[in-house]
DNA sequence: ACCTGAACACCGTTCAAGT
DNA sequence: ACCTGAACACCGTTCAAGT
């Protein structure tokens, strides 16, 4: 009856798989990391088996969502160090960027890193892996170039790297599950810290042993 | 009919709560983080609705095994620092304690740091988040010591101690998830290291940047 | 106080059928 | 090729009833 409503429930959009993964994101922002199909489909306007036109199951869904995040945790990182030119810097902001890529997106970050045992099925879902690695490239380019100009000692390229991606990985997870505030109860009664300063006193630490020893 | 049936069945165990702790313990082992309450109530023998006498909901049983687990993190910890006398060996050795718990038990450990959204609702169980904070204090109390006797420059114990919790809990983490073969396909061909040996090389790489600048 | 069987409202997924 | 409605086997949880 309604123009508007025929529109909307007119014969599909053409692109439902990619309605379909924003509208998931939609959803996880909303209401936290895990959804149902049912509601996804709902949302998109489609009956849920529609969705089986173009995600053979809910995890190669959630494999598509997750890639899509690494993409833009990719995207993030290089950002970043496009900013500053001091490689310190550089080491910092990078940093920060993942975190508050975390922080922002927190139950993206979760599906990526944790969620509903995705990594587990690594091995079926090899684009996930990759795209994991892709984001990594961004991380190890940096400290091969650091390393190359002198700003850090040599050393294992990959090995140093992934020691970085665990230390700012850590620090998002922690922060973003709440893991901050049990200092706040400590005796000594000081202030809950701001998330980014914490990370730049926790970062500037850790590039002491990836210093040159002078 | 068959007596030894008939004990099993007879009119339960006076502690179903912990038969049920123990029991979801060993299913996640099994089959992964996610298991389902009526599967749970089949291997302990009752009825599903008879969880519901011992927990208000599957949240509290779940907070209930995490809880659990972060007592059994301390232990390890705090057994780690024991077994050595040289501060440096005491870091390391806790540190590879850490990852090592989370390596033996992946879907407990999974469920301690993300799991099913339960960090999100620490307010309603503020008993996992003590239970945390007492897991943690165990690091922080290692190192204000070493701080003390002068091992370590002297630094804001609370902030230090999370920092290095980040770092050992990214480890574990990305570990778990199957994160560190992505350095296998790097193109220098390196082989894989051993768990053991890169969480070695990132402590002693770490413990540089709290040590006292000589 | 502790447990059961039956029921409710959900869920992911399948399948025959429609365009 | 893409989508629907009905159905299947699950799920967490509730509730009246039993001891």
């Amino acid at each position: 009856m309604c123009p508007m409503r025929l529109l909307k429930t007119a014969y599909h959009h053409g692109d439902l798989r990619n309605a379909l993964i924003q509208g998931a994101l939609k959803l996880m922002e909303k209401d936290g990391e895990s959804f149902s199909l049912r509601d996804l489909a709902k949302r998109v306007g489609v009956s849920a088996p529609a969705l089986y036109s173009h995600f053979a199951d809910k995890d190669a869904l959630l494999v598509a969502i997750a890639v899509c995040g690494f993409d833009k945790l990719k995207e993030s990182l290089e950002a970043a160090i496009g900013r500053v030119a001091d490689p310190q810097q550089q080491f910092i902001q990078m940093g920060q960027a993942y975190v508050r890529f975390g922080m922002d997106n927190p139950a993206l970050y979760k599906l990526m890193f944790s969620g509903e045992e995705l990594p587990a099925k690594r091995f079926k879902f090899p684009e996930l892996q990759e795209a994991g690695n892709r984001a990594f490239q961004a991380l190890s380019g940096m400290l091969a170039e650091m390393q190359r100009t002198g700003f850090m000692r040599p050393g294992h390229v990959d090995l140093d790297a992934f020691s970085i991606w665990a230390h700012v990985h850590g620090l998002a997870s922690l922060i973003i599950t709440g893991r901050v505030e049990c200092m706040s109860e400590q005796v000594e009664g000081m202030p809950v810290i701001p998330a980014d300063q914490l990370v730049d006193l926790s970062l500037k630490n850790l590039l002491e042993g990836f210093r040159q020893p002078k």
